[in-house]
This record gives structure tokens, sequence and C-alpha cells, in this order.
DNA sequence: TTAGGGTTAG
């Protein structure tokens, strides 16, 4: 422990004081640590000799064992035939490998229909087999169906134990259902259903951190101590990550210390990448740069992720050209950049506007073998459509679905954006139509943003109104932004009397509107003429603690000045003088 | 001698 102590002295205990003003991101580049691992041996079968042992002894492995070499499920289904005509049947430890092998590989429901083929011939099953099927239950967002097999199994005396709850919870939080997995978690231990271990706490903190809380997650850290579980590299990760997407670095920062310095937990390359993204995506390039050399100096690898962040949020800062190279420091150090990686330099060109560059980088991608998927055409039919080239975004729209790939909701809102920016409406709403005729895939609060915010610029004001009242009380009504949007719509087309009616409105509803939905109003006002409104509504923000900003001063001067109200504009200029930063 | 948890893209 003490030894650990010393080892991360230099850690970020002095992040503060760090300041490079030298900092570039070549030298950024540059500091990548080569990868430590030796990954030839693995990688080529030229070391065969070099590496006598440990071959000799995965040979003698194959021989008994046949699930390792398979790599494709045709191969596992045919294995699993072969083993279901053996007489007397293999054991359930045979069969379980066998099942883990075709999970691993995501082919869930290929699992689950040798699981049922299972059951019908009468293979022997245990609690380890039960487990795997929920799990594949789970990863399909049907964890109700996995508490059905618990039920199955418990029938036949499968008891379930602290791997088999976990799945469960898991999947309870994958679908969002974080209250139901809150109240499992409290009946295991109420009941002593079992004693939760160290994966059920991770697995219970990473539902609360997706739940937007960081605080419980960090007590229920104590209540591990309280009850003899120690909290180990996963749980201190998941919680540092989810601080991290929360744009709170700094405490990330501060758990990442404790973890080292008073726990004595090392941190390892995952836990490494979520502090790169936070302080990357923050641009603290100084800090990830140090976060970088910290990981040479403790000998951790970065891998593909790491190299990908970094692509990510160079590419975000509009620094592409310092992204690109990565790629080929990546090649150097045996990392191959995977889809994600191409995809995220792809979006970096995308957003430049240079689809050129964009669509080089997606052929050579392609020549590589590598498959792009939903995400990486979304963003090549964002920049042709950001460029309004719709003709090309629409060619590659029907490109995805002839490739027998599913344009997801993010596909259909790009489009439509496009459509309505080049004020192709009937387009867009025969596509908005599609969209909601469609049986898996429903607009979503970015989509009707989108298509209200597109109609009220094509001056359809009215269509815009009636597609907002339809959609009724949902969500999607509860939306300040899409009210900002009507309002402003309405007052720009001189029905003043609706915005007014939509302002009060969603106050009535319990919204709180924002500087947005004042300027806007401000604005209808002014352009009415009506400027004692105007003003009224200004002092109304101030009243409510609503700071306006600068597009909300501007907006008031300019009715001013066309309505001749000379000394207010002076006393308002003023008042810009000290309130907003110019 | 098999099962469960944390990191990357629109």
């Amino acid at each position: 422990m003490q030894m650990m102590m010393m080892k991360f002295k230099g850690t970020f205990f002095t992040l503060h004081s760090f300041q490079n003003p030298n900092f570039s991101f070549s030298k950024l580049a540059s500091g990548i640590p080569p990868s430590q691992t030796i990954l030839a041996p693995f990688h080529s079968n030229s070391n065969s000799n070099s590496n006598s042992n440990s071959n000799s002894n995965s040979e003698s492995n194959h021989e008994f064992s046949p699930f390792e070499k398979i790599t494709k499920v045709d191969d596992a289904l045919q294995l699993f035939d072969e083993m279901t005509q053996t007489q007397p049947l293999p054991s359930a430890v045979k069969f379980n490998k066998l099942l883990t092998v075709v999970t691993k590989t995501k082919h869930y429901s290929c699992s689950i229909d040798l699981f049922k083929q299972m059951a019908a011939i009468g293979v022997p099953v245990d609690v380890y087999t039960t487990t795997i099927v929920i799990k594949c239950c789970c990863q399909m967002s049907c964890t109700t169906e996995g508490f059905a097999i618990v039920a199955y199994g418990f029938k036949r005396g499968l008891v379930p134990n602290v791997c088999t709850f976990n799945t469960l919870l898991n999947g309870l939080i994958l679908e969002d259902r974080v209250i139901e997995a809150e109240r499992l978690f409290k009946k295991l231990i109420k009941e002593k259903l079992c004693e939760p271990n160290v994966v059920m706490y991770n697995t219970m903190i990473k539902g609360l951190c997706k739940f937007g809380n960081n605080d419980i997650p960090i007590a229920l850290i104590r209540l591990m101590d309280e009850r003899g579980c120690k909290p180990d590299v996963v749980t201190y990760s998941t919680i540092i990550d989810s601080l991290c997407k929360d744009e709170m670095v700094d405490d990330a920062l501060k758990l990442f210390n404790e973890m080292i310095l008073r726990k004595g937990i090392l941190p390892n390359v995952v836990t490494y990448n979520s502090l790169m993204r936070g302080l990357c995506n923050s641009g603290r390039w100084d800090d990830a740069s140090k976060i970088l050399r910290e990981m040479e100096d403790e000998r951790i690898s970065p891998d593909v992720i790491t190299y990908t962040i970094l692509v990510d949020a160079l590419c975000k800062e509009g620094k592409v050209e310092d992204a690109e190279p990565i790629i080929n420091i990546m090649a150097e150090r045996g990392k191959v950049p995977d889809l994600v990686t191409y995809t995220s330099l792809i979006d970096g060109y995308c957003l430049q506007g240079k689809m050129r560059k964009a669509r080089a980088v997606f052929d050579g991608m392609m020549s590589k073998g590598i498959v792009p998927n939903v995400v990486t055409y979304n963003s090549l039919l964002d920049g042709y459509c950001k460029k309004l080239k719709i003709d090309e975004a629409m060619h590659l729209f029907h490109q995805i679905t002839e490739k027998d790939m599913k344009p997801d909701v993010v596909t259909y809102s790009i489009m439509l954006q496009g459509l309505f920016r080049v004020g192709r409406c009937k387009a867009a709403r025969k596509l908005f139509n599609e969209m909601r005729a469609h049986n898996r895939i429903s607009p979503d609060a970015c989509t009707y943003r989108i298509v209200l915010e597109g109609l009220c610029n094509n001056h359809q004001v009215d269509e815009a109104l009636s597609l907002f009242h339809m959609m009724g009380e949902n969500k999607l009504n509860l939306d300040i932004v899409v009210y900002n949007i009507l309002i402003d719509g309405a007052s720009k087309c001189g029905k003043l009397d609706i915005a007014k009616v939509l302002f009060n409105d969603q106050r009535v509803k319990g919204l709180h509107p924002d500087v947005w939905t004042y300027t806007v109003l401000i604005k209808g006002f002014c352009r009415e003429g009506l400027v004692r409104e105007a003003k009224e509504l200004f002092q109304k923000m101030a009243e409510i603690g609503c700071v306006p900003n600068r597009v909300t001063y501007n907006v008031l001067l300019r009715g001013l000045l066309k309505n001749g109200q000379h000394d207010t504009i002076e006393m308002l200029l003023k008042e810009m003088d000290g309130q907003v930063d110019h």
C-alpha cells in the first residue's frame, strides 16, 4: 500500500498547478506512449517457437475444448447438433460453455433458441445455463422474460444466486427501469435472498449514475465498506465516468485520487479513458496530455478507445487535421482503428464541410473491410445537408435502405432538417409521415423541434400549430424549446395573439420560460410597435431573475430605435455595459 | 469446470 502511494505521488494532486503554455496538438499526439504489451505472439503464428510452453498448453486444451476454436455462430450450431446426438449427452458444463461462446458473439436470440432446444431434448441445465439465457433476454431488452426463466428454473429446483440476480438487475437498468432495480436490490438484502457482492454493487451504482445521481453511488461505496464488501476499480471507474459525463471533471479527479491514495486501488485503461474523455470534452488539453504521460509512467497502454476519444475530441474542436495523424500513430503502435475511430474522423470532416475528405476516409475504411453502420451514414448525411447538398444526401439516404441497413430516428431527423432548410416542405412532410407510419421508428423530441421549426421558417405556422396540438399532452408538449419555436414562429407571421396564448400556456403547464422565450416575445412586441409591452416584459424578466443576454438587448434596442425612444436607449446601453459580455 | 459489473461515434 505504501509502495502504491509512493508510486502515485506524482498523480493529479498538483493538477491545478499544472500548466503548459507551450502545449500543441502535435505534442499531444507524440506524447502517446507506445504499446507496452507484446502482442506479437498472439497476433501471428510466426512466433510459435518463442512461446512453446503456452503453445503446447493451448494445443492440449484444444483437444478437449472445441469451444475455443469457434469463431462463427454456424460452427457453434454445428457443434451443438453433434453434442445433442452424442450418447450419453454431454454434461451441462459443456453446453454452458457453448452457450457462452454464442452469447459472446452477441447472437442472443440464437442462444435462447438453443436453450429451448436443450429443454425440449432433456439436456441437463443448471443455474449457470439459466443465468446465461437470462442475460440474453436482458440484452434484447426482454428482462421480463428473464424473470420468467427464473420461475422456470425455480420449478426445476434451480435456485437463483447472486450472479442470476445481478444479471436481472443489469437488465432492468439497461431498460431504464432503475426504480424496479432499486426495489429488487433492497428486497434481496431485506429478505436475505443473496448477499450483494462487489459486482452487484457495481451494477446498482451504474444504474443510479445512469439515473443522473452521483451522490448516492458515492454513499453506496460507504455502505459497501460497512457491509464488508471492498469496492474495486470498476466501482470507482463507474462513478468517475458518470462525473465526467456530467462535466464534473474536478470531482472525478478527486475520486480518482481517493481511489489510489486512500484505497490503494490501481486505475486501469478504462479509468484513464473516462478521465481522458472528460478532460478532452471540457477542452482541458494540457490535463489530457498529462493523463497520457501518467499512463506511460504507469505502463498502461492506451487502447483503441483512448485513441478514439482523442480523435473525436480533436474533431469536435475543429482540429480534424490534428486528429487524422492519430490513425497513423495507432498503426505504428499496433492498435487497429475501428468503426468508431473512423466514424469520429468522418464526422470531423463533415462538421467542417470537407465532404471530399470525409468521403475519402469513408472509402479508405471500407477498403479495409470495415462495414459502416447507421451512425457513420448519419454523419455523412448531416455533412451533405449542412452544405445544402440535398440531392447527395437523398441519394445516400436511399443507399442506406438499399444496403439493408435500418435508418433510425437520427437519420430521419437529419433528412427532415435538410429538406426544410432548402424549402422542400412537401418532401419533408412526406418523409415525416413515412416516419410516423413506421412501426419501429418514432419521432423524438428532437424530430418534433426540427419539424416545427422547419414549418415555421417556411411560413407554415398553422401547420406547425396543428401538429403541436395534435401532439396532445405528452412529454413533447412540455418542452420549453418547442414553445420558443412556436412563439417565435407565430409572432413572425403577425399572430401575436397566438404567441401570447402560447406564452401563458407554457407557464400554466409549469414550464420555466428561459431567455430565449422572453427574447422571442419581446421581438414579437417590437415588430408590432408595441414597445411598452416589450419594455414591461423586459422588466418582468429582471424581476424573476432571468438574465437578458446580448440578443435580448439587441432586440429591444432595435425596437426602441424604430420607435424613436432615444432616452430609454441610452439608459439601456449603460445597463448593458455593466451586464453583458462583449 | 461453465454464468453476472465499468470506457469510444451521430
